[in-house]
DNA sequence: TCCTATCCATTCAATAATGAATATCAAATG
DNA sequence: CATTTGATATTCATTATTGAATGGATAGGA
């Protein structure tokens, strides 16, 4: 037994982290604002110690071993907690400058949070935005996020959250489609029409099921479980497809299919943070002003 | 902006840790193998780099102020992540030699788990183990254990579990205490006794009520949370209550109330370990042994 | 009240870690 | 095929970190 296990130098752990996320040894001391040799040091000395090799050395750089990976995980633990402890200690100095990260899912940040940031950008110039698109499970999501948007209620119990509205959501299709195909005046018409759907998700089966409609999964023309990619699938006269309105109506070349027979569930929209957060007044000043843009968003 | 937030030094958050931990800088240098100046310099450049006061300097040693408590909840899982990774580099190592941490509850930590261990260390002289008695809530099990033994079915994601068995209950009264009292011979005779309860949980108040005994919290004489406590209330004739029949029986003063009458719902017992872990050889040897030895325990 | 044990801060010599420079290699580029 | 780019290892002087020793301070016990 090699002392105590405590002994393990954290050091070395970082070392290695930013090697793993950087690709190679330079790429880590750039990082970690250190030297290239120390990193490499690091690593050399952190696979002495634990008696298992942890990177094949590859002439491009560094690729983790299948040891190397499992790590991996770990110390990605230890960066997301190292980052978060960051951001509280900056909440107890009481300094408003630095940079909140923001998640949403990929079609939110698409669609709707560049026009907020932008203005939040002119009224906080000394708060910078990061924002991170990414449809991650949720006990992910705030690996590197200090807000997050979402489209559930959380079920974590270390958040906060708050539900900001309820976009309402509504059927397209590209005008350019329904010019060529003719526009559906009933469910059953619009039945015959190419859906595109989500590739594993099975939500607008269920919807459809609902609407009287027996759908399977061959039902629809494509597929696609990118959201964004999905909605550029139906802008591109794919077929129909559901979408918020606030996305859909923005678009001059879409248009709205059997408005008053085809009623979708709104999408509810929730922002939440992780409890430890709430006193960092700079990401207080973000979470208070996503509440107001989020709705008058909606509103407008 | 002080520098990248990445190049905070991991180096500092371990001292910090351990600080916090021993409650003193000697200590965590102790802990750490390193020397008492070290850990106070690394500690004092944490405070200046974060711009926050994280301990108030007492003559017994430091105490963490309100700030220092809530970073140190991130070094915590630092921290963990820290040992598991450990555990999974020894896995991959091969080194049988070594620690496994088990956690169980209180009870099961004092009446079931020593006779058990006792024989495994023969067995298995190379491996040491750690037991941590513990009714903590469910997501912070892992944060200094291996396996942990549970009398519920894991909800988390990343764990592996198995269940072991059930353990009969039954209700139990001091032999001492039915001399003096009376034996009860129907359940209206029982539930004009004392009850020996718990102090949040509400399990018996349910049980009694699913048996058409109309049970409040006044219902109880004595009331106390923690479960080998309350064990013992009632052995020292405090009233009636329920235990695992593998307890209960093994205590010659005590004596099994309304047997057929009182059938209590048996006990489950899970087996839960991380799933980064299950490549363990160490950890697999004793989940292995305790999956075995906890049946024949009940068998017996 | 004095003694002991334990704690933290400071000093300074010794040590260990660091980085600039360099050699070497492999892949991509024209 | 030669060139450029970006990578890793190695060396050695420099720098920063470390720890033994010391002093001061406090609480608990005889």
């Amino acid at each position: 037994m090699d002392r105590n296990v405590d002994a393990l130098d954290w050091t070395l752990l970082q070392s290695f982290s930013a090697v793993v996320e950087a690709g190679s040894l330079s790429g880590a001391a750039r990082k970690l604002g250190q030297s290239q040799p120390t990193i490499g040091r690091h690593v050399k000395q952190l696979e002495l110690v634990l008696g298992v090799d942890l990177f094949t050395r590859a002439p491009r750089g560094l690729v983790p071993t299948v040891a190397g990976l499992e790590i991996a995980d770990m110390t990605r633990d230890m960066q997301s907690a190292a980052t978060r402890l960051r951001r509280i200690a900056d909440g107890k100095a009481g300094d408003l400058n630095g940079t909140v990260r923001i998640t949403a899912s990929v079609v939110t940040s698409h669609f709707i949070l560049p026009r907020i940031i932008a203005d939040m950008r002119q009224v906080m110039p000394e708060i910078q935005i990061d924002l991170v698109p990414s449809d991650t499970t949720e006990n992910l999501i705030f690996r590197e996020a200090d807000i997050a948007v979402r489209m559930y209620r959380p079920t974590q119990l270390d958040v906060i959250s708050k539900h900001i509205c309820d976009q309402p959501m509504a059927v397209y299709a590209a005008k350019s489609y329904l010019d060529r195909i003719g526009r559906p005046e009933t469910l059953e018409d619009a039945a015959r029409l190419d859906f595109v759907g989500f590739d594993k998700s099975d939500v607008i089966i269920r919807v459809l099921n609902d609407f009287g409609l027996t759908a399977t999964r061959d039902f629809f023309a494509v597929r696609c479980d990118q959201q964004a990619v999905h909605w550029e699938l139906i802008r591109a006269g794919c077929g129909l497809g559901g979408a918020q309105t606030i996305i859909g109506d923005a678009d001059p070349t879409m248009e709205r299919i059997l408005e008053g027979q085809l009623q979708l569930q709104a999408l509810p929209i929730w922002l939440t943070a992780p409890q430890a957060l709430r006193t960092n007044p700079r990401i207080r000043a973000v979470w208070d002003y996503l509440s107001e843009a989020l709705v008058q968003q909606i509103d407008a």
